[in-house]
DNA sequence: ACCTGAACACCGTTCAAGT
DNA sequence: ACCTGAACACCGTTCAAGT
């Protein structure tokens, strides 16, 4: 008894849709995607194990809620990538490449979370919908780079999706333990490197 | 009751262990890595609930198994598409491009598995030994290009994880759904011919 | 050595009941 | 409308007991 704050006028949580939100957030960054339960979201929140059925259709929409928040600050970390970097061509899309990889290891259960939880992209369109907005970050700039070199945007889309699966590759490898011998902060930056000089090759010459 | 096999002569098991991690690929393929429950396997194999534990330390040990299987079910896939490359340098790199994603388009809830639980990969060491085994096709491969080419080999390592990372990034987006607007077959092998193209331009360019 | 039966703690979900 | 309490089915794990 008396764990809520302040607006416990009566047993009326303040916001119990954004407590459990953040809850979950803490909890899957403490214990990882398989150490998030309902039963303990709850309990940090101070609820009965009950409530949150009010706010979330069950634990996977809960799980759906974290990927959304997650893609969005995915994309706020994109876009403040784009906004600093003064070239918005060649020099943006390293930026976001390093980005967008360093959001995966710095955040890996989230990331986890976000790509890897089996969440149905039809029963949560949001899902979808939110990632395809980080990603309008990186087109926009493969565009960018196409234009700039007098080159055809026709092909943009699979360029962009090119860029990007290798940047989440190198994050899912990284996030999984399966880069061990390349773990070292250095070595993930020249992989990235590597990656984006491949990219940018293959955007030129065409 | 008479559900066992032949080997019945008490009420031993023929093979528990190996039934068990049968009848674990058969749910696992069925209802994906998320509905992979011990319970359910137990009631497959007919055994007790109790049983496994005889065989396995836990769930997770028994999740490791899956994934071990299915590094050298990775890894025959990819020795077979080198074996049946003519060319075995940047042709044999090409096929083993297509048959790595195409081998997780395939069997994607064991993909999952291998790369996408959460194993400690100190817990299980031969999950990493067993992945960089059929990564070492990669690498081999990739060497053999860089001596055709008459490149230094000094990075051979960094190479094969780039190209190794880029089909795992098109792997998992493709196998958790967010590549809705490429899935088409046909779409996703240009993808792949994407990536092999602007990582064997790299290779022809040091 | 290998398996069963029973038990325990824990989780997801539902529903009547409280304010 | 929002939450609690109690209940149910289910799962992971353990352990004594059976062969």
């Amino acid at each position: 008894m008396a764990k809520t704050p302040a607006n416990n006028r009566s047993y009326h949580h303040g916001d119990l849709k954004e407590t459990l939100l953040q809850a979950s957030l803490e909890l899957v960054s403490e214990k990882g995607p398989h150490g998030f339960t309902l039963a303990e979201v709850c309990r940090k929140a101070g609820v009965s194990v009950a409530a949150p059925y009010r706010h979330y259709r069950d634990k996977e929409a809960l799980l759906a809620a974290i990927a959304v928040s997650g893609f969005e600050l995915f994309y706020d970390c994109l876009a403040s990538a784009l906004a600093a970097s003064e070239d918005k061509t060649y020099g943006a899309l390293e930026a976001l490449a390093h980005a967008s990889v360093n959001f995966a290891i710095s955040n890996p259960s989230r990331y986890k979370v976000m790509f890897g939880s089996d969440l149905s992209k039809v029963k949560f369109p949001e899902l979808y919908a939110t990632a395809r907005r980080a990603f309008d970050v990186v087109f926009c700039t493969v565009e960018a780079c196409l234009i700039a070199g007098g080159k055809s945007t026709d092909n943009t889309y699979s360029l962009s999706v090119s860029i990007w699966s290798h940047c989440h590759g190198i994050s899912m490898l990284c996030v999984d333990g399966f880069l061990r011998e390349i773990a070292m902060e250095q070595k993930v930056v020249e992989l990235i490197d590597l990656a984006v000089k491949s990219f940018v090759g293959q955007l030129q010459e065409a």
